[in-house]
RNA sequence: GCGCCCGUAGCUCAGUAGGAUAGAGCGCCGAUUUCCGGGGUCGGAGGUCGCAGGUUCAAAUCCUGCCGGGCGCACCA
């Protein structure tokens, strides 16, 4: 709606002041916080102030004389030393409502995906334990991001980097193996730094029950230790992909790490880098010239032993997602990661990639607050606290919706007290209620007066003209818009913020106004704008993954 | 030491590709509540946007320096 308007504007005001094309992306139009400034006002005359040589004041006059011709708009003013501020007209909010009604949970959304086609890859746990709070927050913000970057017309691959190569498996195997071990013999010693949760004995009680001769069979203790490794391994990614499943994130992809060493991509890649002269050996090992894309020293990509760094496998993993041919890919990383960035890119880049192609979304540490104590949790300690742990507490909707409340790059702190409160205090229960409420009022229409809502109809929009009306069928129009603007800026986080307005307005309606009036022409107009309120929140829920609720 | 992130109301935080009087929730103060759906509703006070400069018609937002907090600087993953 807002780019409508914004071409509006340029192609009158272009007739007379041809500059206008010149300061198209400069030029801005946007939803004055005061009523007083109209639906939309815009900047164009500040920018045009210069080249026309004119005051600001001057110009937003001449400006205002043209605009005032278009029937969108009802009336042009000038204020704030050469702001324009324009009102809509009845006319363009009675298009406005058609198109949320038509559109329903999708509005706004563009159908053609045939803005490119990427890639995002996120929450990527190390199959080693349970996803704990932190990998929940980035399935949540990965996961939104892509229905965004979907909703704005793009085809979006979900996927998931298993690290089931080197260390980690080994130490996983290790720590079964031991605890498989202490069953019969408890004096038996647990690697120092093993993993330590409970999750290890239940697998290893799980060997000991199904698989128990044939590890004490095996003769050589490492290929028990590898044994257990891989089981524990299959179990956790399974468990992992249940618990993402209940969790409403699904991936397209999952990629193993694994596999890539198999496939001969390391090579394949560590020889474009050298062809480029970005390899050289010091000390027995291979390194890879990381300051030449602004790190402050040099990466190891080979060791003396002749073993690959994590690194160089990461070099490779994303020469591959450049071959598979994405238009831009984005990583959703943990914040602790930060560092890393600046290395990973410059290797990309020298791979062949655009400059921005490579993207990464941070996040940061979730903590966990219940009777105003924090709840700790440390992965390696083995005491964290599971996803799961959390979803059974407050339910999934709670969870998405709490982990969305903040941009992801800032330390979050889950109030489980508040995210319980039924009140409107917690603001979950803040915007389901919205949704429920209009569900009521809807039951209500059809039981009173038998008026189905879910028809196909239309209601006088020249009747809806109290400001809360106006105020809603604006913010319905701007609704794509700043849907898009949270998409294009990462921040899904945006979307609580959007959907928490929209709920107050309609709340703040709902408490002022009554919608089952005598006036049968009156009930049908404020309850086909409730049907845009409700398709409004169905989208936004729809993009969050949190559910409508009919009631509550 | 170098790099990144953060610093906004008493509290938890939005707002940062520059825009008009900096917002929300909680808490606090006041009023109100026999109502489709109860757990309310309406209003008010409350700010040196960490500090100091700079750029601009316009700075919480951009630039520089400083202060305070967090994190990262492996032949680990």
């Amino acid at each position: 709606m807002k780019n409508q308007i914004k071409e509006k504007i340029i192609q009158t005001v272009s007739q007379k002041f041809p500059q206008t094309l010149q300061l198209k992306d400069k030029i801005k139009v946007d939803i004055p916080k005061e009523e007083k400034f109209g639906d939309f006002a815009t900047n164009i005359a500040f920018l045009l102030s210069k080249p026309v040589g004119k005051k600001p004041i001057e110009v937003a006059k001449e400006i205002q004389e043209l605009l005032q011709q278009q029937e969108d708009f009802s009336k042009v003013e000038v204020a704030g030393g050469g702001f324009v501020n324009i009102f809509l007209s009845p006319a363009f909010y009675k298009k406005v409502l058609k198109k949320v009604v038509k559109e329903g949970e999708r509005y706004g959304e563009r159908r053609e995906k045939d803005r490119g086609r990427i890639n995002i890859e996120f929450v990527s746990a190390n199959p080693t334990g349970p996803l704990h709070l932190g990998h929940g927050r980035g399935a949540v913000v990965g996961n939104v991001q892509a229905n965004l970057y979907d909703y704005m017309g793009y085809k979006v691959e979900r996927e998931f980097y298993i690290n089931d190569a080197g260390n980690q498996i080994k130490k996983l195997g290790k720590s079964v193996y031991a605890r498989f071990r202490q069953i019969e013999d408890p004096t038996y010693p647990f690697p120092e730094d093993g993993y330590h949760g409970d999750y290890i004995k239940d697998i290893a009680q799980h060997l000991y029950k199904y698989e128990r001769e044939k590890i004490l069979s095996m003769v050589d203790e490492s290929q028990a230790v590898d044994f257990c490794g891989e089981f524990a391994k299959q179990m956790l990614l399974e468990r992992i992909k249940e618990d993402l499943k209940e969790f409403g994130v699904e991936f397209d992809i999952w990629f193993s790490e694994k596999k890539l060493y198999d496939s001969g991509k390391v090579e394949e890649a560590l020889q474009i880098l050298k062809e480029k002269g970005l390899l050289y050996e010091k000390d027995g090992a291979v390194w890879l010239k990381t300051t030449e894309f602004g790190d402050d020293k040099d990466r190891v990509v080979i060791k003396s032993d002749g073993s690959y760094t994590y690194f160089a496998g990461d070099i490779a993993y994303h020469y591959d997602k450049l071959k598979r041919g994405y238009d831009f890919i984005v990583n959703v990383w943990g914040a602790d990661h930060h560092g890393y960035i600046p290395r990973l890119k410059g290797a990309v880049i020298s791979l062949g990639a655009d400059e921005n192609w490579f993207n990464v979304i941070l996040i940061q540490m979730v903590k966990l607050f219940k009777g105003g104590q924090e709840v700790k949790m440390s992965k390696r300690a083995g005491d964290f606290i599971p996803l799961k742990y959390l979803i059974d507490e407050v339910g999934k909707d709670a969870v998405i919706y709490f982990f969305l409340t903040k941009d992801s790059n800032t330390h979050l702190n889950f109030d489980i007290d508040l995210a319980l409160k039924k009140s409107a205090e917690n603001p979950v229960y803040y915007v389901q209620y919205a949704h429920a409420r209009i569900s009521s009022v809807f039951r209500e229409a059809k039981e009173r007066f038998g008026f189905d809502v879910e028809k196909d109809f239309e209601g006088d929009v020249s009747l809806l003209d109290k400001p809360v009306e106006r105020a809603i069928m604006k913010y319905l129009a701007s609704l794509p818009d700043l849907v898009v603007e949270a998409g294009e800026q990462k921040q899904p986080h945006k979307l609580t913020q959007i959907t928490y307005t929209l709920a107050s307005h309609f709340h703040y309606y709902y408490n002022n106004f009554k919608f089952l009036v005598e006036d049968q022409k009156l009930m049908e107009a404020r309850l086909y704008l409730l049907k845009g309120v409700r398709e409004g929140l169905r989208t936004l829920f729809r993009l969050m993954g949190i559910t409508p609720l009919e009631r509550m």
